[in-house]
DNA sequence: TTTACTGCAAACTGTTTGCAGTAAA
DNA sequence: TTTACTGCAAACAGTTTGCAGTAAA
C-alpha cells in the first residue's frame, strides 16, 4: 500500500520491509496494544524472518516520529498502539488483560484545574483503571 | 521506637536491623518517594551495610504487609511511600522529578462511573500528571 | 554507489533468587 | 537451638547497542 509508504517517507524512514510489516500490523488492528514481543512472535507466525531488536528499534522510531504511542499498563513491559489523533485513557481489564480506551471531559478538565491550583501547568497524564467484569 | 518494633511485629516480620533502619527512613520522611536505589545509598551513607538485595526483599515484604505502596511514574524504577490512609494521586514535576500528591472526589467519582458504565468494577486506578512550573 | 537499515550477539538496567553463613526469638 | 533473615554473586526479564553485512535510494 503506497500510504504505508508514504507515511514512512515522511517520518524520514526508508521503507523496509520490517517498517511496512510492523505498521501494517497495527493499522490493521486500531485498537489493538502490542508488545515488542508479541509484534515479534507476530512477524515470526507470519513467516517473517525480523529480528527482535529490530522490532525494538522500529517502534521506538515509530513513536519519535508520532505513529505510535508507548504506555506502560503493568510496570513490566511495554506496550504500543496505533497513535490517533483524540486522547484517550486505559481501562484494563485485570482478569484477562483486556484494554479498553475511553475518554472523559470532565477528568481531563479537572486535571488541568488541579495542576493549576498547585502552580503548575499539565504538560501530560497517564490514566489506567484497574477493572474486573461487574457481577 | 517500640512503636516501629511493633508495626514489624504485626506485619509477622522478625526486627531485624535492615528493616528496622528502612521503616524508620520512610517514617521520618512522610511525604518521600523513594526507590530501592535510594534507600540503599541513604543506607550506605549513613553506615550501614545493607545488601541491595536486602533493600528489595525487605520492600517487597513492607509493601504486601500494607506498609508501603510501590509507584512507577516513569517505567524505568518504582518507587515506594509511605502507606497512608487516605488514597492519592500524584503529580510530578518533570523538570526537577519533584512529586505532589492530590485527591480529587469529582475524578474519583468519574472513574467508579466510566469503569461502571463499561460493566466493570473499579479495583485500583493510577492516575499521574507531568506538570511543569506555570510561567 | 552510498548510506541507512538489519540481524545477531553481547551489553545493560532494574530486580529476583540460590546459597551458605548470621542473628533474632 | 531453631528458623527466619542476610549478603553476596549469579540469574533474570526487558530493552539497547556495536558491528559487519545487506538492501533501499
Amino acid at each position: 500500500m503506497t500510504t504505508q509508504n508514504q507515511e514512512l517517507k515522511k517520518a524520514g524512514l526508508k521503507v523496509t520491509l520490517p517498517r511496512l510489516k510492523i505498521l501494517q500490523m497495527f493499522e490493521g488492528n486500531p485498537d489493538g496494544h502490542l508488545s515488542a514481543e508479541e509484534v515479534y512472535k507476530a512477524l515470526q507466525d507470519g513467516g517473517e524472518d525480523v529480528g527482535l531488536a529490530t522490532v525494538y528499534r522500529v517502534l521506538t522510531q515509530f513513536e519519535s516520529a508520532g505513529l505510535v504511542m508507548k504506555h506502560n499498563f503493568d510496570g513490566t513491559h511495554s506496550v504500543y498502539e496505533l497513535a490517533s489523533e483524540e486522547h484517550h485513557d486505559h481501562m484494563v481489564n485485570i482478569e484477562n488483560g483486556e484494554v479498553v480506551e475511553f475518554v472523559d471531559p470532565v477528568i481531563e478538565e479537572r486535571q488541568r484545574a488541579i495542576a493549576k491550583e498547585h502552580g503548575f501547568d499539565l504538560v501530560d497524564h497517564s490514566l489506567v483503571l484497574y477493572v474486573r467484569p461487574k457481577k
